[in-house]
RNA sequence: GCGAGUAUGGUGAAGGGGUUAACACGGCGGAUUGUGGUUCCGUUAUGCUAGGGUUCGAAUCCCUAUACUCGCCCCA
């Protein structure tokens, strides 16, 4: 038997999966992002200098290829890479508005080690403000997953902030941190070590070595800040209290790629069992990246989420999104006669707008039935000889169980009615999408 | 890259060397050929992830491979 590659996974008709999608679209249209798909496999080059050459991500995760032209090809293990080399390539830094507000949603490729809530071709959303420094896109961009997240439902919906300052700034902490910790070596753990080489400001992200003084005493990006850049800290701090959103600044988040300048996010959620990947999504401004690039200097923020984490959210936390699964109707036929007759009922209806299912294979009234409740259908039509001589359908309510004989011209009306009282009930939610 | 665990029908699983692979759910057929979701009856794995080994005998013990799950690293 072929089985799906490692790490990856089948949707089967998982209903959460487009009504994100539909959540996140209608949510980005209020905000007014515009809608960026960039291509799934870019020039390998765009990954090494754009996400760096420090970060695992790029060292040892990528899905590397070569087209048979001999190019380097990799497919995209995030979306920033892609949507700059969009604005770089389409130079939108010229007619278009600006700033350039983009957002995108799609799958991602990484060679890693699957696990909970972790896939080798996983989905991200996430947005991009480009051609702005100014700290309110800083604020805006983190106000997005905020909202997400309490709108799906999420308790305990925090920020983790921190800055980076500008290249000047970073610089300048970075021989600081070098400095501090080169005696003490030998008191972190291996892999710190190892970040002390590649990484340094990684070494405050240490899970292990977290309770350590040595770390809580260590110098923080905040005290290596210039004016310009502490400015553009407190402002973003400013309107992030405008918007009524909680922040803790944790001089401890540096995140992991190499492109990041000033603001650094992360935004977590309280979620069961869920421990360090209680952190939903991240992001940052990166003022350098799109010059890089070789763009224009263009200075620009954003922040991306990993779907299936979300999704494993919602599990753990029991929230049911209620999406409606049932069917409207179900059609039956009591003999091949009537099968054609049925067909074109089922065909009207659901060019009506009516979720119609059918029995394929001329079953049993048992069965049928049977099959009408598995398919959550909140009505069963019934065709047999005398239906069709007089031109009505039999059908039958499945929460009433009241059998009723409609006339066949008055039946859309009849579905519209009852389809729309039911659910002013108070357990049915379907017609209650954000 | 490092570490731990698991693998038995369509599904959940029991069995830890002895001939018929338990039980439950689901499926199909019937009791009941136009009204079910209750009940009852029948039926539903020539086979226990794959390959090799030990043994008179392996689903069971050993080895290898593969897959899955979960940590770490890293990240979303």
């Amino acid at each position: 038997m072929i089985q799906k590659p490692k790490g990856t996974y089948d949707v089967i008709n998982d209903k959460r999966v487009l009504y994100l999608h539909e959540l996140l679209k209608n949510m980005m249209e209020a905000y007014n992002y515009e809608y960026f798909r960039t291509p799934i496999f870019e020039a390998s080059e765009l990954f090494h200098r754009g996400v760096g050459e420090t970060s695992d991500i790029v060292t040892k995760e990528t899905y590397d290829f070569k087209d048979r032209s001999d190019r380097n090809m990799t497919l995209r293990p995030e979306g920033t890479a892609g949507i700059v080399r969009s604005f770089i390539e389409n130079k939108l830094y010229g007619n278009h508005a600006v700033p350039v507000k983009a957002w995108y949603f799609g799958p991602m490729f990484r060679y890693e080690r699957p696990q909970s809530g972790r896939f080798r071709e996983f989905y991200q959303f996430g947005v991009e403000v480009l051609g702005t420094s100014d700290a309110l896109a800083d604020a805006e961009v983190i106000s997005i997953p905020v909202n997400l997240f309490k709108l799906l439902g999420l308790k305990n919906v925090k920020v983790n902030i921190n800055t980076l300052g500008d290249t000047e700034s970073r610089l300048k902490y970075k021989e600081a941190l070098m400095e501090y910790f080169k005696p003490h070596l030998n008191e972190l753990c291996e892999d710190c070590n190892n970040r002390f080489e590649k990484n340094p400001l990684r070494i405050l992200d240490c899970k292990v070595d977290a309770n350590n003084t040595l770390m809580q005493n260590a110098p923080k990006t905040i005290d290596y800040l210039n004016e310009e850049s502490k400015k553009h800290f407190e402002d973003v701090k400013k309107y992030l209290t405008s918007m009524d959103i909680e922040y803790v600044v944790n001089p401890n988040i540096v995140r992991g790629l190499d492109y990041y300048t000033h603001t650094v996010f992360e935004v977590s959620a309280e979620i069961k069992d869920f421990g360090s990947q209680n952190v939903l999504c991240g992001g940052g401004r990166y003022d350098n990246l799109v010059a890089t690039l070789d763009g224009p200097e263009t200075p620009a923020v954003g922040f991306a989420l990993g779907v299936e984490r979300i999704l494993n959210a919602l599990d753990a936390e029991n929230i049911d999104l209620n999406l409606d699964n049932g069917v409207d109707t179900y059609i039956t036929y009591m003999d091949e006669a009537e099968k054609e007759y049925a067909l074109r009922l089922a065909t009207n209806l659901r060019l009506n707008g009516f979720k119609t299912d059918i029995d394929y294979c001329s079953r049993n009234m048992k069965s049928n039935f049977k099959q009408a409740d598995k398919l959550n259908s909140k009505f069963i039509i019934i065709i047999g000889e005398d239906e069709v001589k007089n031109n009505y359908v039999t059908i039958k309510n499945n929460h009433t169980q009241e059998s009723e004989q409609i006339e066949l011209d008055y039946l859309i009306y009849y579905l519209d009615e009852k389809l729309n009282d039911e659910c002013d009930c108070d357990e049915c939610h379907c017609h209650e999408e954000g």
